[in-house]
DNA sequence: GCCAAAATGATTGACGTCTATCAATTCCAT
DNA sequence: ATGGAATTGATAGACGTCAATCATTTTGGC
């Protein structure tokens, strides 16, 4: 009752071995009606190709990208330490990580990246989307090459990438607005969305979501216009500071780009006065964690940077492996109060469940042993 | 450059292959003060066996058993799906998995479960753990086996189990206390806990945990004294029902057991009325989710049982491989509004990210490539 | 110094796949 | 029919480990 080895698959078809291994591994010189009867063979004893023993043959090494923003955003130096982190040990694994350095939110930057990757293709790509038909163009060149593509923290749906790997953000701007909503149940109130561009799809879903709960499910809370913060926390700070001046009664704010150590001291005049708004902010960092720790802010919506390269990196090994595509969901978000912080020296390691088992199957097809 | 082998260690050491593979494989025969030198020589090139191919070699296949509690608790019959959702799967992967029923909250029928299991020790077993010295015992009995075992749900840190796969129980419990504050920031209110057992660790400590964040930052709310609902929805009916009928104006109701569907229908008479209580429960069920999408519901604390048993199973390979322990973090759990539910049928499917992959490394050794 | 016991070395086949080479067969166009 | 091309078969070595066997050396007790 063991698995099927590719010597049974020829036995069934009738062929040599070399002929069934020509088809599998695409080597070509093998007629039509010949590579028919492999495949047959191959559906029907469920043959599935040994990658462990497949990888120990070539000796084989992934090696795999990650195209990284470059700046002080601190989601972003979070995801480089991660990286750096588990990289020592992904070798082990017979993987290697690399980081390419882009400029962040800068197409043709990407672009050239993407360009030059491609001259010595990597097994596989992790990149954060950036909606702009050449880098749309360079992905499917990439995917067209073989090349493993993953966006990551934000999609590019219109694109040849595999696979999205990063949290649902309307979803998150939805909730956000539930928080948000919870946090009025007894009165009304006036909410300011603070975020980093709305030409990032990711800000604009957030957005989006957030307006929408509002609007169904909290008419008592009045909406303002959004503030464009271009992730830089002082054009946070000082619009803020602004608002407070004018006497503006904000009682809550949801913030969804970076920059929040802006938004924190902008706040500071409110400590120990018990009116401070409602502050719901994306991304935990060291900023928002101090700034939970001190009540500054409620509610830290974070994407888990860890299990986002956690799946990542299992979702590039799987296309590598060409395996049966499994369904990637997307990253459930945590969301965390003062009380349910992480252990900050743990937000430095990869989120558990690993992929080759925490891979999803297919269906129902069910039945234990 | 590439990774030592074992040949490598044997030459290293001034030994014959034979002799380094008695040290590494334990089958004795080998002096004391050669042992020694080949553990040296595996200490200095940073030897760590391919797991990959020894398990080529052997044939070998993982066999890990599940112990599940019977009844009808959603929870587990959630579970229960996964498991069998993922066995086909797993078993490309060289893994057979078993369930094995138990009674509920039953430490000798447990035991017996155990005992019965050591007679042909798998690699591995999950169980709920149960506060018990019988249970301990056996636990302890089958670690000195050789066996993997992991406590799942609910932790026995007392005992000798390698490993404790779940949440944080306490900040569960935290957590829910703010969300109670949050959605009680304009105005006092009275708060009832309901949970199944006391007798159950996972429960107390989410009682203590909610109990503490709210005596430390919200006065306002005053805390009725805990209802034991034996994780039976009836029971759990009934008690609403009287105190409603009683006049008792609860402004709260923070549930942590099972038999949520019994307080769904105890809160069925405020619809339309506006002034029912915020209601928090833990795990999303098909009566949960629902009770969330008719606004019955506020929020659900999840344990994602799909990122448990991925990791569970992760953790249990790892210690089979008998490689060097990764610290095993408590899964975060997921925090689940009307506007963030996951996809149905997702929630039968494991959760992502690989654990041979998202195994966390051991400290901030850095350094990509 | 002798003998048994213990320790060590040397080697082989298996696991399933990939790559490569060479020989043998079939096909097709002329 | 004949030659060249395309297809097919057979086989070997490599990857790193494990299990097993048998031969050889060393050790320790007397």
């Amino acid at each position: 009752m063991k698995a099927p080895t590719l010597a049974d698959v020829a036995r069934r078809a009738g062929v040599s071995y070399a002929t069934a291994d020509r088809v599998v591994n695409a080597r070509g010189g093998v007629a039509d009606a010949r590579a028919d009867r492999v495949r047959q063979a191959i559906a029907d004893l469920g043959y599935v190709r040994n990658v462990a023993a497949a990888n120990l043959s070539q000796g084989r090494v992934y090696r795999f990208v990650f195209v990284i923003p470059t700046g002080t955003n601190a989601f972003f130096l979070h995801l480089r330490m991660i990286l750096g982190a588990v990289a020592p040990r992904l070798r082990l694994e017979k993987t290697e990580l690399r980081i390419e350095d882009v400029a962040a939110f800068d197409a043709p930057s990407l672009v050239a990246v993407l360009r030059s990757l491609s001259l010595s293709p990597p097994d596989g790509i992790a990149l954060v989307g950036i909606d702009s038909p050449e880098v749309a163009a360079a992905v499917a060149d990439l995917t067209a090459a073989g090349v493993a593509v993953v966006t990551l923290v934000s999609d590019m749906p219109d694109s040849a990438r595999h696979a999205y790997v990063g949290i649902d953000n309307c979803s998150a701007g939805r909730t956000a607005a539930r928080l948000m909503g919870l946090a009025h149940a007894r009165g009304p109130g006036r909410v300011l969305p603070v975020l980093g561009s709305l030409t990032a799809r990711d800000h604009r879903e957030r957005l989006a979501g957030f307006r929408a709960v509002l609007a169904q499910d909290f008419p008592q809370i009045a909406l303002l216009p959004e503030f464009e913060g271009r992730d830089r926390a002082e054009l946070v700070e000082q619009a803020l500071a602004r608002l407070f001046d004018r006497g503006e009664a904000l009682s809550g704010i949801y913030s969804f780009g970076a920059g929040n150590s802006g938004l924190a001291r902008a706040l500071s005049r409110f400590e120990g006065t018990g009116n401070r708004p409602v502050v719901i902010v994306h991304e935990l960092t060291p900023r928002t964690r101090e700034a939970l720790g001190t009540g500054n802010f409620d509610v830290v919506i974070d994407q888990r940077p860890g299990a986002e390269i956690a799946l990542a990196l299992a979702t590039m090994r799987q296309i590598s492996d060409r395996l049966p595509a499994a369904p990637i969901r997307p990253i459930i978000p945590a969301i965390i109060f003062q009380d349910n912080m992480p252990d900050p020296e743990d937000s430095a390691l990869l989120d558990a469940a690993g992929l080759d088992h925490t891979t999803a199957p297919h269906g129902r097809q069910g039945g234990l042993t």
